[in-house]
DNA sequence: GAGTGGCA
DNA sequence: CCCT
């Protein structure tokens, strides 16, 4: 049996060694299928009590892709700019943050503190999301750590500057990715989901989490 | 005019 | 290429 490669032991089968791209730490099939789907049942929580949307960009177009979130803060846009927000739009608070992913955050960056966002992105199979930076928060000396759950996304890494070449992964269902130091602010997008590559939501689509110290 | 764009 |  191959050990776990988080300290808590309680997501990882072993398997594959992280892959290192471009400053990205991907780590492939962190979670295993019981850390997968439990993680799945706490997010249906979620989105009953704060209901997935679509966010308004600045340029006035509504993102092709659905959210929400969970902790102290949530990621927002609308004609006024992206920004963190105290509440989701309906007024109610933001969900915690699942205990099972502040353990995995904990684990990964072994860091004093803990997310103030998590960010639920729900991809449909024609959802992508354009090159773009996570700038929005206030200290880029924390990492940001990206879950992957359900079907496969092919994630495009760029460079720190708009432009230039790019290299492309399959990210899978329980791969978790860690952008921190000179990749943090990296720019980064979604090309393609997968229809049909997983099993794990029963109607499709990908959800990815992103952790994020915001303040 | 660039876009956490949309489409062909 | 189109649009905001």
């Amino acid at each position: 049996m191959q050990e776990n490669r988080v300290k808590s032991g309680v997501f990882a089968t072993g398997g594959a060694e992280a892959i290192r791209l471009r400053g990205f730490d991907i780590h492939p099939g962190l979670l295993n299928a019981d850390a997968q789907a439990a993680l799945v049942e706490e997010l249906r929580g979620v989105t009953k009590a704060a209901p997935l949307f679509s966010p308004v960009t600045p340029y006035g177009k509504p993102m092709r892709v659905r959210m929400t979130s969970m902790g102290k803060f949530g990621w927002f846009s609308d004609r006024s700019g992206y920004r963190y927000e105290g509440k989701h739009p309906s007024g109610v608070d933001w969900p915690p943050i699942p205990e099972l992913v502040l353990t995995l955050w904990r684990d990964l960056t072994e860091l004093e503190r803990t997310p103030d966002c998590c960010l639920l992105n729900f991809y449909d199979s024609n959802a992508r999301m354009g090159m773009h930076q996570d700038r929005d928060e206030a200290d880029f000396s924390y990492p940001v750590v990206s879950i992957s759950l359900g079907d496969s996304a092919l994630f495009r890494i760029g460079n720190e500057t708009r432009g230039g070449k790019t290299e492309s992964i399959w990210l899978n269902s329980g791969d978790v990715v860690v952008m921190g130091g000179a990749a943090r602010l990296t720019y980064h997008g979604v090309d393609r989901i997968r229809a049909g590559s997983s099993t794990l939501l029963p109607k499709g689509g990908r959800i990815n989490l992103t952790l994020r110290v915001v303040t």
